[in-house]
DNA sequence: ATGAAAGCGCTAACAG
DNA sequence: CTGTTAGCGCTTTCAT
């Protein structure tokens, strides 16, 4: 019942719990023979390090947290969203920090509430986290920044676009990933696109807006205002914008939503219009998130590499990479490459 | 950049750490006055009481644990399932942990690896965690429960149908849930009623079936037994059994998937089957994920109370509950209901 | 290459 | 009601 501790190993081994702690940490100075005692004598102890003593006697704690957005994952989960975004991220980071010996804590934050310097800092301080992944929108919340900075925690900011210099980031170019999609509907010989925005809330939403607009315009496409409907990333409401854009006189022949499952909702009211897709329509999402596969025709959409950005934050947060580039080495900066991944939902438009 | 102590707190409240610590943690034979005092310098100085200290010298850790299997969770990315199963478990206890000052901390195991002893026997003596929280298929591993018993942690099985009497556990009933929709599409007037069965690493997957059989005999229907097609829980796996319950002499007029993935696949064969839903076939899925809302039309299922369910089980290891159930008090078995969510996927049959 | 001593910041068990 | 004294199990100095 009374765990085993360094003094129980230090005594089977018959050695100093210094020589303990410095096998335990791999550190050098330890003759292999001594090593060896050590490991048996753990071994067969089943001892391992006691986490809180370490984070209070050194200067790890071996954790790193992720804050989530609470107001926007409970709208989230109400509105049965479908997206498996955060789990993507979670994924990467959980898995990199197990490989690693770290642990991974979840913190909810009201990143919008007076309250946040109160919360982050309480949590901050509680918890001396060794780094912290911040997800979108949180990583743009200069309180929570400046608290960072200010308690001396590594952070990388994951997938913001806007404010730059604030601080490590890990990204995606969401204007490069719009204008490419809008480029592929382009090339496939559609003129007329209709575009779906995201919500307001994510940096993202914009990103992908002025993607779309860019490559309009750089085709001398001119933009309707008509064609630029507003979304919040929900089927309903992808369904809601589309059924608006079918409704013009000129009706597009392509509608580009910024998610997902707005493109879903987008297939749905073609369907209600009786307009085929392809044929008539051609609809892309944005995202790769798994509904897209569960379509017929499966969507043509953009993969965002979140895994992959994870686990680069978390490795740059365990390898210290931050706290050097605090110092002025390393990169600050990690830009990773989306895929646009054409399925059956875009063809060139009938006529 | 030095954090702020008790003892800062308790100089400049001029009282003893030791009230400081009263206060702190809400305990009895405090004046008002002196408590007001000490959270006034408390706010003064933002001080947060470190969780490292307070673990090692108490007999709290202020974290709760999720184990998640890691393999099937690598696999259920790589297969990219959608379904927000573990998203749905990790909010209720994400919520819940937060609102009673505990950190939530999600950890890999891998529970069929001969390591996982070690392993687990490991983490809980780093972590040495106020509480377990075992999601599926971990619920059902011998060895962890073993040792969960034998360091004393408090834990809660979440959706275990079978080994009975192993531990505290919420759970729902599967095996009702598929007698139930398979009532229902018989009381539609179905006689030839297909099922498509789930990944059989999981418990419910065997649950679910059973329901389907009993409810089959139960009505005096025979269960062909090419009307049982395996699956496992992906769009792919519902979409090749789907087809071969449709290439059948006497074709099924309804189908029973057990995941709304697979369901959406039964969907999509029917579709390539030219047959119409629910006109010439109904199809039936399980767990309310969010996408049996993207499809047209949108599916008829059972809805898992998965957030309710994390929600009790971190409610029952932060009260206590199940240390007292462990020495014979309070229940040590919860039962959360189901509902079977009627869409537009079910029909009478034609004719 | 190894060990002894001194805390890290807090709670527990007592005193008063 | 309040304060004092010991540790919790480790890592850090700093000796040796």
């Amino acid at each position: 019942m009374a765990s085993v501790t360094i003094y129980d190993v230090a005594a089977r081994a018959d050695v100093s719990i210094k020589t303990v702690s410095r096998v335990m940490n791999n550190e050098p100075n330890v003759r292999p023979q001594m090593r060896e005692r050590v490991l048996e004598a753990a071994g067969a102890l089943g001892y391992a390090p006691n986490l809180s003593a370490r984070s209070l006697a050194g200067s790890r704690s071996f954790v790193i947290a992720v804050f989530v957005d609470a107001s926007l994952t409970l709208d989230h989960w109400r509105s049965e969203r479908g997206s498996d975004y955060l789990q993507r991220i979670q994924l990467g980071a959980t898995v990199e920090s197990r490989g690693a010996g770290y642990h991974l804590l979840v913190e909810l934050i009201d990143h919008d509430d007076p309250r946040v310097r109160q919360e982050v800092g309480a949590l901050l301080a509680a918890l001396k986290p060794d780094g912290v992944i911040l997800t979108p929108p949180s990583c743009d919340n200069e309180v929570v920044l400046e608290l960072l900075d200010k308690a001396g925690t590594p952070y990388v900011r994951l997938g913001p676009e806007k404010p730059e210099g604030l601080g490590p980031r890990v990204h995606m170019d969401d204007v490069a990933a719009a204008r490419e999609m809008t480029d592929h509907l382009i090339g496939l010989g559609h003129r007329r696109i209709g575009f779906i925005t995201g919500d307001q809330r994510y940096g993202a939403s914009q990103a992908r807006r002025e993607g779309y607009v860019a490559a309009m315009k750089a085709r001398g496409l001119k933009v309707d205002k008509a064609w630029l409907q507003p979304g919040d990333f929900t089927f309903e409401s992808g369904h809601k914008a589309a059924t608006a854009l079918l409704a013009l006189d000129e009706r597009p022949t392509a509608i580009f939503a910024s998610s997902d499952e707005m493109a879903l909702g987008a297939l749905a009211a073609a369907a209600e219009a009786e307009l085929s897709c392809p044929g008539d329509l051609s609809v892309a999402g944005f995202d790769d998130s798994p509904v897209s596969r569960l379509s017929r025709p499966q969507l043509t959409t953009i993969r965002q590499p979140l895994v992959e950005m994870s686990t680069l934050a978390t490795k740059m947060l365990i390898n210290g990479v931050t706290r050097k580039a605090e110092a002025g080495t390393g990169p600050r900066d990690e830009l990773l490459p989306f895929t646009l991944i054409h399925r059956a939902s875009t063809a060139p438009p009938k006529g």
